[in-house]
DNA sequence: ATGACTCTTACGTAGCGTTATGGTTT
DNA sequence: GAAACCATAACGCTACGTAAGAGTCA
């Protein structure tokens, strides 16, 4: 029995452009008619077509199939499939690792909505963090650059985060990036030179957000809780530090939402 | 504060070219001087790429961000970042299955080399299955092209399996695919029409393989697992069938380790 | 002769990387 | 004037889908 390209299309249920595609790919290789150019599989080549989309189901690609299929003894494809449950465990890994960073993005979206403008008393958490700016300044050297690399790999598991000095005046703020310590756990992330870790402390936890535009941040924002803290008879212990929860727009502007905290004692 | 292409990427830590790709997808539009047509990124464009960065690493496409930074609301946002995390439970759940499958095939390649004409007397698996060749022919009808794409989509999950009827001859032996009930069950397949399952039965159990090459499959493989049965005094009650173990090349040809169960009382 | 099939070739997709060629800055 | 930078444009990759134009089969 021979069959045409379209009736092993319609047995196997795919495409006859993915029929061919997989013949210039090597997987497979029809008989070919030198009369009329025609392709005309026997049921052995169907046998290995199916052979070759079972394989690819599984996560390889069509590459990989052309050479496994003509080359490996049973056990260089265990050692194949062995390798693919790493890769399949690593996916899982990421995965619900984003799925948890989603969550908690989702609950700093509702932050933004409930403690807007709230003030209360409790420990900021322990971090790290890379700092890449002063003001409106960036740094930009071959350390922050290998830095850099680095922080964006760790990327929605970070935060934009900002640091004010006590001194005032727009080059008060400093701006990078800061990663929990649950996360530094959690992804093994390599901390190196000139990042430092920051400690817990008792602190005014508040939440508030920017003027739109190009220039809304101002340490000025954040007077209101200076303010609160005044009120409480409390004393500054070190530099204020916050981050970025999200950005959205508003009235065609893009607003950040921000919590801070304010080390007291 | 203003800054070249190439410093930027020095900032961030990508490319300049991803730079310009961003661009030209809408995600950013830095100022361009008309004298030089550089580009001259300021520090909120800084910011809003590393949004940007932070939302791509989540897994959103380029164009979903483009959207996402420039229209939505909280509310709009929290949405996308659900549907996320369906989507990432979904994936989880795939690597999963597709995890055990790879740890069950690894288990059939042991099978090949440990069981090898072997006999024992087991009950076999209770399954589903959609038989799609009889002999040499494959069927293809548009109902069977219907199913042959929902078993493609099953594919890691299902086999290749045989049935050899009593009378002899290649017309004998049907061939289709076949999904054990667990895996109907896990993966909510559904079962229509042609389809039919099989019950468990006491049967003898073998694993046996073909000649390689072309027209390596035959009846005639099983006599040695028959002559047992006869030893055995066993009587045959259905047809006996199988599954392909794994197929693999040796000595240049395409050889297949199957295993039967031969149901017997 | 008609319609259903087949052939080859080339272009589109996403998310970039690479290379070519030419202008700008320092 | 040389090195380092910037610009645009075009092509590469995977795993296909789609369309054009021409030949073939029942």
């Amino acid at each position: 029995m021979k069959y045409k390209i379209g009736e092993v299309a319609r047995i196997l249920g795919i495409s006859t452009d993915l029929l061919r595609y997989y013949e210039k790919k090597g997987v497979v290789t029809p008989e070919k008619n030198s009369n009329n150019d025609y392709r005309y599989y026997d049921s052995w080549d169907i046998n290995f077509l199916v052979d070759c989309l079972w394989f690819k189901n599984f996560g390889f690609s069509i590459e990989q199939i052309a050479d496994m299929v003509k080359i490996p003894s049973t056990h260089e494809l265990g050692e194949l499939f062995l390798d693919k449950e790493d890769e399949l465990r690593r996916t899982i890994k990421r995965c619900e690792l984003l799925l948890l960073r989603s969550e908690r993005y989702r609950r700093d979206l509702q932050k933004t909505v409930e403690l807007l403008y709230r003030c209360r008393v409790e420990d900021s958490p322990e971090f790290v963090r890379f700092m890449n700016r002063k003001g409106q300044e960036y740094f930009s050297t071959p350390q922050t650059e290998r830095l850099a690399r680095q922080w964006l790999a760790a990327m929605p598991f970070n935060r934009r985060c900002f640091e004010i000095s006590a001194q005032s005046g727009e080059d008060a703020c400093r701006w990078g990036f800061s990663l929990d310590m649950d996360y530094v756990r959690e992804l093994e992330f390599e901390i190196s030179e000139p990042i430092t870790a920051v400690p817990s402390r008792r602190s005014i936890h508040t939440v508030f957000k920017s003027a739109g535009g190009r220039d809304g941040f101002a340490p000025s924002l954040l007077d209101y809780a200076l303010d609160y803290a005044c009120e409480m008879g409390a004393q500054l212990t070190a530099p204020i530090h916050g981050v970025l929860l999200a950005s959205v727009m508003e009235e065609g502007k893009l607003t950040g939402y921000f919590e801070a905290w304010i080390p007291i004692e």
